[in-house]
DNA sequence: ATAAAAATCATGGAAAAACAGGATTTATTA
DNA sequence: TAATAAATCCTGTTTTTCCATGATTTTTAT
């Protein structure tokens, strides 16, 4: 009996590379795929792998809410995660949802059996770009911002004015003003364009 | 002798799952692959496959620039664009650059068969969700923007002032305020929030 | 209960962007 | 070579954003 994987991942060749890459390994156990976080939830009521390799996005739920949901209801499952972008943000909210891991989809073979192994003796593995990137970004936190500024935030991106906030939320353009500038100054920005760019790199916006 | 089969992707666990899709197939001949466009193009000059599966984004070059480089130096292979995202814009792109065929990564092993004999044929395939994307999003056109355009797209993400802009473009402030009115208004949108966040969707920014 | 943080509002001014309506020169391409 | 598209520049006006400074009320956490 070797190590039981399951993969959830809704790239139909990525799941066919992986399974690949590790069919012919003889202490990994295959149990199969899902292409999508409903099928991956119901697999995992039936039976439960050692490891699952999630793909943090799938069409019918973001990667981070179920990888948070799996860990709750079975929190003896080491979770990999899977994604296509190194960026620091997905990869820190990763690891805050439960994971023990984190590999890029240009992974080599090694990488991933690497990766198994170390997830599977209780440490955590960062594929060594994905490792770089905190690195690099350390000081490059994501700005905190309250409830109020998030939702002005949000109706910027819409293209509101601040007038146009104003009305919506039910505040003074003034008020607006003031939310909009401290987000100006939490980001460390000078106007909206960079605004609305970091806040999407920081998937506070979509 | 098989058709003859390359892939440029810079996944590898997508080239690998394409690999083993394929590499039963009888009529297939498989060449290799490359995980960026520099080795991809060095390849070329040394043997030419028949059908070349092309990821659109690439690490060192956009996939569109490269499908339109090896269509001109190479016009008789057959490329089949192959992507994540199932996105109009790339989509139609993709075809005017040249390609014959677009696949998205959640394709099944039948699809790929199919995209493959297709355009062997000399026919043009589009995998069916890519399809019906281009059909409802008819009119939701991706904007034709210039070079110059481009640049100062850029450039106001980046977050510079029109001022700035015209110092670095060695232009008049007036000229860039003009190409911002364009993109506004071949956007469709009132303001540089907007602009931004469509033009992100759109991947003409990152 | 009290300190801290968040949300609210204001005034005023400078800078920048948005919009209108031209006009000329330089590519591009049919 | 024409016609078209792209890039350049201008003068204005209006709207919006950016920034400083200060203050009150409400909410949250210790």
């Amino acid at each position: 009996m070797g190590i039981k994987i399951f993969i959830a991942d809704d790239h139909y060749m990525v799941v066919e590379g992986i399974r690949s890459l590790l069919q012919h390994e003889k202490n990994i156990e295959w149990l199969g795929h899902a292409l999508n976080a409903a099928s991956c939830m119901y697999f995992l009521k039936q039976q439960q792998p050692d490891v699952l390799l999630l793909d943090i996005n799938l069409p019918d739920m973001s990667g981070l809410d179920l990888c948070k949901e799996i860990k709750e209801n079975y929190p003896s499952i080491k979770i990999i995660g899977l994604s296509s972008f190194n960026q620091q943000s997905y990869i820190q909210k990763m690891m805050q949802q439960g994971a023990s891991g984190y590999v890029l989809k240009n992974a080599t073979k090694d990488e991933i059996l690497d990766a198994i192994g170390t997830v599977i003796n209780g440490d955590t593995y960062l594929s060594s770009e994905a490792a770089s990137t905190i690195k690099d970004n350390k000081d490059a936190q994501i700005p905190v911002i309250t409830r109020r500024e998030n939702e002005v935030l949000i109706l910027i991106a819409d293209g509101l004015t601040n007038n146009q906030i104003a009305e919506k939320l039910f505040i003074s353009a003034t008020t607006v003003d003031t939310h909009r500038n401290s987000l100006l100054a939490k980001f460390e920005v000078k106007n909206t364009a960079n605004l609305i760019r970091l806040a999407i790199k920081y998937q506070i916006i979509k």
